[in-house]
DNA sequence: CGGTCTTTTGACTAAATTCAATAGGCGTGG
DNA sequence: CCACGCCTATTGAATTTAGTCAAAAGACCG
């Protein structure tokens, strides 16, 4: 989906150069002088690459680390007290894994990787220790975090209020815009999780979302190919988003 | 709906002490010793009594304080990008208001006072420069937004899942919940908002909660009084709240 | 190439919304 | 104190959306 060369060949442990990585305008560390990017790129150890399907974080473990997507895309996964299984986000490269942990002991939640992907590490107690030095640095930490609850809070409105085509069309947008902040085209990229998988976050049945994609495609608003998705019509999904078939 | 005193009249201001209220043992500083009590007690300034439907902060306007809910309830409010406004939480007594504001310049959401209701004002500033040097605030503030972060999840879960039933049911004992750790009981309380808050924050009609209210009520499960609800059947609630007809 | 998992599509069903009309509460002012 | 008006809540009937069940087609892996 991303930077390939990176979990093809992992780095050399403690090495991972911040400067190197092509999301450093998007990541944690944004707003971090050079000089600041190097004790932060210090901490980083035992980069990781993982599977598709491997657990990056298993819910119910102990916290001790944060998580950077450096590239491939993760989804956030919830077992509620009916063991069902919801899955509450989907990760992108630059995108910080475990923040919902900050300040407890245990996970709530589980991150899997839904392709081959990496992710650079940051143990917490380095990165308090650091951040205790970069105010920077703590200003990034709480930014991540309230952006967090801002996209809950749109979520949630989306899931209360939204239509099922609202909803779809919105993911797709959203999808769309995250992968153009990172540098890649807003009009095509692959959606590497299941149909289950966009329903459970969602809120909709599995069909809903195949009857969607193709009721979309119908209407020439977008192309697919397997997982593949193109987006062919911007502002026709922005008010199918907007205004798109109110209620209530 | 709480400590009726503390909103008849206010407290002196720059006074407030924390060992004297009730909530200390849910509130934010909760884990400091009596000595670091103190220090962060005379962080709070201007205390504030507001009456129903008075704003505590409105969505867009820059981020200074956080609030601690002292005494009576507030909702907090998104308005959407098509001037749809939703209710994405409630706030009672010891819940902090203006976490997903931290790390930001500008309000994302506003805050409603349902009742004449009572706050602590926390400059985010003096609240920055004291934890700094009393860690054990830091860890409590890193522990209120990433508790945030799970309720934002459970709910997540709630919407994309649970039929109108379950909804209603979780969210009449997650009030419950919240009300007996408080030392309230928790079979009976007061309702501040209208049916029409709570249809916008479980994503249902207010039509559908109103006639939900009156099936349980049939089932004895509950008994409604206006605003007041008595919870007669815990257990026979929480069945509906985890099994209860379950979907998909 | 066979088997499994994922996706698509159709027909039917059920749940929740919408519209509409009525009833209840509350505060204001006569 | 009662009457009026406004706002909130309740209840009913009809509609619509999205879910469920089922079957077939397609993709992927070994």
């Amino acid at each position: 989906m991303t930077d390939h060369s990176a979990h093809q060949a992992s780095p050399p442990t403690g090495q991972l150069q911040c400067q190197g990585c092509s999301l450093c305008t998007h990541c944690l560390p944004l707003g971090l002088g050079p000089e600041e990017l190097k004790r932060f790129a210090a901490i980083i150890d035992r980069p990781r690459p993982l599977k598709r399907g491997e657990l990056l974080v298993r819910q119910g473990t102990p916290f001790t680390s944060l998580y950077v997507v450096r590239s491939g895309s993760f989804k956030q996964v919830v077992v509620d007290s009916g063991y069902r299984e919801h899955v509450t986000h989907f990760l992108l490269p630059s995108e910080v894994a475990g923040l919902d942990a900050v300040g407890e002991a245990i996970h709530a939640t589980s991150v899997v990787a839904l392709e081959s992907s990496f992710v650079c590490e940051l143990p917490f107690t380095s990165l308090e220790a650091l951040s205790d030095r970069l105010p920077a640095l703590r200003g990034a930490l709480y930014r991540c975090m309230s952006q967090e609850l801002h996209r809950d809070q749109r979520l949630h409105c989306l899931l209360s209020f939204a239509t099922a085509e609202r909803r779809m069309a919105s993911f797709l947008l959203d999808m769309s815009a995250r992968h153009a902040e990172r540098g890649y085209s807003p009009f095509g990229f692959q959606l590497a999780m299941s149909r289950a998988d966009i329903g459970s976050f969602l809120g909709l049945a599995l069909e809903t979302v195949s009857r969607l994609m193709s009721r979309f495609q119908r209407r020439r608003l977008i192309a697919i190919e397997g997982r593949e998705v193109s987006l062919l019509d911007l502002p026709a999904l922005e008010a199918l988003a907007e205004q798109g078939d109110t209620r209530r």
